[in-house]
DNA sequence: TTGTAAGCGTTATCAA
DNA sequence: TTGATAACGCTTACAA
């Protein structure tokens, strides 16, 4: 059985592929009768626009793409990069807009293939997630004109389109409420540096023992945002300094998790030895005994404004994107007295 | 800038637009100085191939599409579903395919948008996931001759190309250890009996007690597979029968770990009050104390088993699709005694 | 080994 | 309000 096309329906219909085309397109220069007529008959031979016909010509593919370099995405465990694919799906699904997607192993990996969706023609825009220090891939993005949004941010690159939240300032904060439950030293647990996101809440961890602490800042630095690391790096700092802290602030709930094996392994109690607060609010971490406190990042939502501002830019030339930054709560749970 | 064309790279190479296109696929039937040519103007004008303009003759997308359902996907809580996702990712980049992802309000939004991905000749084949009791979607599919490769089974299509674990087997086998380990009354713990998978595991676990166990077949089955549905469904099932079960296999490690709060709640021990097994193995709950006892499935495998196939049934006519089951792998840890 | 030309299914331009 | 006709960028007979 061959496709139907416009021109089958043309031909049925008695009227011209450019009518039908017209129809299609619900233009107001076609009578209501032949509409009708036209509308009857694909529906009778059971028509059905052939998209990629019409991207050719249109130079549109309705389409926009994600690319995620696998070591990141596991990186930041999963939940995190689900719950942003959802969102975006969300909004792309309402807007008649397809999403591919597409999972690389490494950060060059990332970069080639992010180009080649745009040079082969296969999306009109995309999204980024996780820059960092000196990111290429903008650059030249920017550079060739192709539209994305940036989930993040990149210090190098002011005024780009961008969905985040205020990391340095959300740090800040939260540090600020540790002090005031009157922990007394607070030690941060970051992923690796390379990570825009772990600069900035270093760096809103250190502003705030600087304004409000009378300790130095100490950040242990683990390779990966994953929960092995974060178990040995709180471990052997335990032993070597033979604790000398009362909290951890990790920047990523796993994080959060495998210091708490750790410092529970070590005979502290939670909270009353230390206390703990992570980020992102993994949902299924809630359920844990002692269930954690946790920076909730909007994270669906994130991907909701990416994809809406993308959009929105692919269909409105004199829309250049914007900046939104999105609040988080801070959710205190059993880990911090 | 405009596109660089095959045709630019043509007139600059001095050749004709087919031996052009014929150098792209390689064609053997053109001089190797001919190639050389016309690949260095191609560097030189920075030509990269119109995929769509590729598809609209060859009718092929080289795509292959994922849609889901947001209800069945919350009901798995994510990491199943992004594992899958990893996995058949993995494939199609590796196979030069596109992924794209489709996620609806619902089944019948559900299969709407995946016939739409065919009509709209968006993509070559597409795989599903969570098949159903009367699943009408595969019955399209089939009419329409549109490829697809399905991970889980639907009973009312034999021979259809799918990805899955052996449940019925793999539920017995576990009821049968619990057994072995000298639990006595063991209670099932179902998300939603709509799905093949539910119905699956509920008949491993009913012949399981047949054969082996003294005990007639309990099982509790919730709206979803969420943690919350669980936690009440258990909650209940104690208050109303003082106890009375001294295991639950879970069909999903949400559901484990709602039941693990609750019989904690209610001061039984674990595991020497009761046992716990649950379905997945989400690595977080690896992590939690007391840690999951669980039977592990290949997820990412099974996105990747499923990725190939459906893109060696799209290259060899010949080639049907078959039936690949994976094995699965009880993991005890400190959920059963 | 290479070139010519038709065609894939649309939309867009220009006439009528 | 409609219809011819020319693109869109590529592949693929068919010729040469």
């Amino acid at each position: 059985m061959k496709n139907v096309t416009i021109k089958d329906v043309a031909k049925a219909a008695g009227v011209s592929p450019s009518t039908v085309s017209r129809v299609i397109s619900d233009s107001n220069r076609i009578s209501e009768e032949t509409k009708e007529l036209v509308r009857r008959t694909m529906r009778e031979l059971g028509y059905h626009h052939n998209a990629i016909a019409r991207s050719l010509v249109t130079q549109k593919t309705n389409t926009i793409g994600l690319v995620m370099a696998r070591p990141t995405q596991q990186a930041f465990a999963n939940p995190f990069f689900s719950g942003i694919i959802q969102g975006i799906a969300a909004v792309t699904q309402k807007e008649h807009y397809s999403l591919i997607l597409s999972s690389t192993g490494d950060y060059r990996e990332e970069q080639e293939e992010t180009l080649k969706l745009f040079r082969n023609r296969r999306v009109d825009g995309v999204i980024l997630m996780s820059s960092r220090r000196n990111d290429e891939l903008i650059d030249q993005l920017i550079k060739s004109g192709y539209p994305f949004v940036l989930i993040g941010r990149s210090p190098e690159h002011e005024g780009i389109p961008i969905v985040n939240n205020d990391n340095i300032k959300d740090t800040y904060d939260t540090v600020a409420f540790l002090l005031k439950r009157n922990y007394k030293k607070i030690i941060a647990l970051s992923g690796p540096e390379e990570y825009i996101v772990s600069q900035d809440r270093a760096q809103g961890y250190i502003q705030a023992l600087r304004e409000h602490g009378n300790m130095d800042p100490e950040i242990i630095c683990v390779a990966d945002f994953k929960f092995e690391d974060a178990y040995q790096g709180v471990l052997d700092y335990i032993k070597e300094n033979r604790k000398k802290f009362d909290a951890i602030l990790a920047f990523d709930d796993m994080l959060a998790l495998g210091a708490i094996r750790a410092i529970q392994e070590q005979g502290l109690r939670i909270p009353e030895d230390v206390g703990i607060i992570g980020f992102n609010d993994e949902p299924m971490l809630s359920y844990l005994k002692p269930a954690l406190s946790t920076v909730r990042l909007p994270i669906h939502r994130m991907g909701e404004e990416a994809a809406r501002m993308l959009i929105k830019m692919l269909n409105d030339d004199s829309y250049k994107g914007e900046e939104i930054i999105l609040s988080t709560e801070l959710i205190i749970r059993d880990t911090v007295r």
